[in-house]
DNA sequence: CCGCCAATTGACCGGTCGGCCAGTTAATGG
DNA sequence: CCATTAACTGGCCGACCGGTCAATTGGCGG
């Protein structure tokens, strides 16, 4: 009984909402899930949830700048990782991406979820992951890896796209017949995508 | 005053609540969204919805039952209506695809909120369809119009797949820096996607 | 013209919603 | 050691939820 003395710890409590809150909002939409429903899972007093957030709109926000700038931050730094000059580049960022997403379930549906509310938000952070995915693009179109004549924010786009659809979709098409697994989508998809990019000879 | 002399037509009614329904459900989501106000907007009371349909869950099906329906209906027709052995024939289907969900958001917002919920219904109309187009691009293979080391459903999957998150997440990769239009979008992405498809020389 | 049945209404139900408030309790700084 | 502050609780509020029910009304077949 050396740990744990403090009976009160604020930020824990915070945190311990968010991340009920997170998991349930996440799972079920934002105005599915009652904020009692979100107190009894982090196994606290409702009333403490207004305390600490004010409502329940300001909780969602607050749940979604969280997990907005986590996910973005992670990915900023696999890109600023990434080698810049490698053609190969671009398929290693889409594995990745697409591996990312299929281990984060979660982030999968926070932007679904978010598309669906027309949230315009988290532009700041979007926008420089974004804008620097079109950089490296741009980069290897000027060494002639790419074919020069698409625009590389469309190529950010596409692939992204895809790739958040394939898990966003999977309950519709995943039924389709003959569909194959993540890996044999992925790499089909790879093989349009990619040889789409090479310049034309 | 010569027309509406009847004060009473049940199937009008039916379909006036089936629509203010699906209006609501389709830009709120179902749980967002009350029988109550579902009423107001149809013109009538509460317990006529309950007296059509039986309960709100039912009534969410049904909306998605007709909406389906009548996409899947459409799709086929221009599906069939293609002519079979062109090879710009996957060009115009992905066209023309992509214009109806640019012409018809509400299908758009559908899908998103049938994959958040899980809903894996509309299989067998969906597998008829997804299975003629991949039939067809599998017909592309053998005439050698299209390489063949690919899996026509992961074909299919990608072009609905792309066409769809562009319309569904546009209010978020809308403020991306260097983003086109729909139709500079579209000519991009077809540009990767049919050429990638090209036999390898 | 009447009787039946379905369409339609409005009042009403128990339950839950998000939010508020007064009061209690634990940490903290002087 | 006490005063202050913030964390935290339980109870309560009016509004609204989805759903039910008895009563009314209009169309329609006999």
């Amino acid at each position: 009984m050396n740990e744990a003395v403090q009976t009160r710890d604020p930020e824990l409590t915070r945190e311990t909402i968010l991340a009920a809150a997170t998991s349930l909002f996440v799972r079920d939409g934002v105005s599915a899930v009652s904020t009692s429903a979100i107190a009894k899972a982090a196994g606290v007093t409702k009333s403490l949830i207004h305390h600490h957030f004010g409502s329940k709109a300001a909780l969602w926000e607050a749940v979604k700048e969280t997990a907005f700038t986590q996910y973005f931050q992670e990915q900023m730094a696999m890109l600023e990782a990434a080698d810049t000059r490698d053609p190969a580049l671009l398929k290693d960022s889409v594995e990745t991406y697409f591996r990312f997403l299929k281990d984060h379930p979660e982030v999968v549906r926070l932007f679904a979820w978010t598309h669906l509310e027309g949230d315009a938000e988290c532009s700041e952070m979007d926008q420089a992951l974004v804008g620097l995915g079109a950089e490296r693009i741009r980069q290897a179109q000027d060494a002639g890896f790419f074919r020069a004549d698409v625009n590389p924010t469309h190529v950010v786009a596409t692939f992204v796209m895809t790739c958040s659809q394939w898990f966003e979709a999977k309950c519709h098409h995943g039924h389709w017949p003959g569909m194959g697994s993540d890996e044999d989508f992925l790499e089909d998809f790879l093989k349009l995508f990619l040889e789409g990019l090479l310049p034309r000879q």
